[in-house]
DNA sequence: GTGAAAGCGCTAACAA
DNA sequence: TTGTTAGCGCTTTCAC
């Protein structure tokens, strides 16, 4: 391909280059028919006023005849003008955007923290750019790298180590949504899972079970973290001297179908168990739905916990019963700390932010 | 049409113009002392080198001895260094940002919509910026002002006539997720709303019944956007001769415990409707709910039939019976035209999309 | 009320 | 391999 062939119509003749557009790269994901830009200057040469002028017209400066204003702002319209935001960031630092990483938007735990963020961050006029990453390892790197381009801070729920590492090495302030049981140089809000799992765990051996199964999340299994969930389900139980059939733990994909088909497997091989503690709410309906669905009463035959405190646990029957976290506080609280990194406070100067379950009965268990 | 013509009085479309004020008012949250930006031109000082060397050890340029470049490295993290996305995307012009404006991220329909856009961005190296109006008309209309200044295009569900007719008036690429009945000068997606709440109705008809509710959108009733459903339910019912009651009709809030409540209006004074159809699935579900909760069975004494095709419709008891859309794939669509419209394709030019709402039958109605 | 000049921080082209 | 030069498009002084 010849080079005269990538560049767009008008900006390059045959002959010689005019030079004002020719440092411009062409990079292969831009079409070639790429609108180009219309700049300030343009606009101004069109109405025959300064650049200057322009801006203030742009701007709603009060320093302009408003005939003047009002012709700069026809042209700039008919012209298809718009500022950059580039040009205008660089000039003005006051811009702020926040990166918002999240596991899957699907699963109604994210969107109910995204609210929390989005909320905070309006409030302090940030903008919000959100990435998905599936709890997929290569995805978790990559974003963390265009984390690092875009954005001005970080808030981020990551499941792998590295990127994690990787994250908090940067230079970029970043706040660890869920930091887990993770080392305390790393800013972040601690949800205890813990507290939380150990709540419920003794609230269904307080209701007589003793049989008590664990779906947990396949991910969280390949993940580095600690799976504070499952330890403790194995702590409680051991305490309590309640012997723990390996195959009463069964790895669930994170998803409604994910919990059905793990409630499923457990059931062909332990059809015994009187209650079922999940990783956490999606796992539980799913699990519910399918127990529900093979003949078993719920909570009479088997009793089902999650955890999360999603709204749609309200949704099944029974209503689920589940460790609530207030989602929406904890996107807050990241949000805050994010502010505090970015006003210059060192990592260890964050406050301690812990988030706890709360146990809230319904009526599956 | 001329550009400048489509432009609503006293509106200007370009830049911040009726902006609350020209520069962001800073929340008491945000403390002073900035962290002073650390520059190339520093880390090139402190590392005894061109700035130029400083880049290249950055991007991982070749061209550059390795014992060079990890110098620089170290010196750049050391100091804090984090190169200026704004003076990055003035030189590089091929970041895109996509503006996505949604009306409340708590409503599963969403994320939905959410996920496919974020998709379809992510394919084509696009970041997106996530904006929330709960279709409030004051939040429409300034989270259009924002897209003006920060995104290169945008995406958006607006319920407002005003902040529609802004957002196209202006200079940005823009598509309107649900484009409705409206004028086909905007380009966007169409949802077959006429068509879906027709097959609909003539399933609930073909059913036998002939007391037929809608618990209808109050947000809708307050935008000036045609209501279609409510306009197809009129016309299927009068076309096939049923009477309706206007007691029939309910305002309901977009959520479940809106639904719940309108539900229990219908109830205290049209007991014998024997379906409902309601204006999404949200607010069928929460009238299910609440329906089942006064003693109905559904769908014997009531049935209920929902639009959007939510997942969650598969929670409830029974499974909600729907006029399903493909989110994912509106937001696929809309990402797609705003890449038309950012190579410089016409408003025109954009081919017509248009998703048809399939009905699923489940086990409500 | 308007314009000229001086950068903001970075990368691409070219020179050394 | 490295440095120098020339902008990217805009706003902010500071003159006029």
């Amino acid at each position: 391909m010849s080079l005269a062939a990538r560049v767009p119509d008008g900006e390059c003749g045959v002959g010689h280059c005019a030079r004002r557009t020719g440092r411009r790269s062409y990079s292969p994901f831009v079409p070639t028919n790429r609108r180009p830009r219309v700049t300030i200057d343009q606009v101004a040469q069109a109405t025959g006023v300064s650049r200057q002028t322009v801006s203030r017209a742009i701007n709603n400066k009060s320093e302009i005849d408003p005939e003047t204003r009002q012709r700069v702002l026809d042209a700039a319209r008919a012209m298809g003008y718009r500022p950059s935001r580039f040009a205008r960031g660089l000039v003005r630092q006051d811009l702020i955007t926040l990166g918002l990483v999240i596991a899957d938007v699907l699963n109604p735990f994210f969107p109910e923290v995204t609210a929390g963020v989005l909320e905070a961050a309006e409030r302090r006029g940030w903008q919000v750019v959100v990435y998905n990453t599936g709890s997929e390892h290569r995805k978790e790197l990559e974003v963390v790298d265009l984390l690092f381009d875009q954005v001005d801070a970080g808030v981020a729920f990551l499941l792998h180590h590295d990127a994690i590492a990787k994250a908090a090495a940067g230079n970029l302030p970043f706040v660890l949504l869920d930091k887990g049981g993770r080392a305390p140089a790393v800013p972040g809000v601690r949800i205890d899972f813990e507290g939380g799992a150990r709540r419920g765990l003794e609230y269904l051996i307080g209701k007589g079970h003793r049989r008590i199964a664990m779906l947990d999340d396949e991910m969280a299994l390949s993940g580095e973290a600690p799976n504070a969930r499952r330890e403790l389900y194995l702590r409680v139980m051991g305490e309590r001297g309640i012997p723990v059939d390996v195959g009463w733990i069964q790895p669930a994909h994170n998803s409604i179908d994910g919990g059905a088909a793990a409630m499923e497997r457990l059931l062909s091989a332990h059809r015994d168990v009187t209650a079922v503690f999940a990783y956490n709410d999606v796992i539980a309906i799913g699990a519910q739905l399918r127990a529900r669905a093979l003949g078993l009463r719920v909570p009479e035959d088997c009793a089902f916990l999650g955890f999360d405190g999603l709204s749609i646990g309200e949704l099944v029957e029974p209503p689920l019963t589940t460790l609530h976290i207030d989602k929406r506080r904890l996107g807050e609280i990241a949000v805050e700390q994010a502010a505090l990194l970015l006003a210059g406070a060192g990592e260890t100067e964050i406050p301690e932010a812990v988030i706890e379950p709360q146990l809230l009965i319904r009526a599956s268990a």
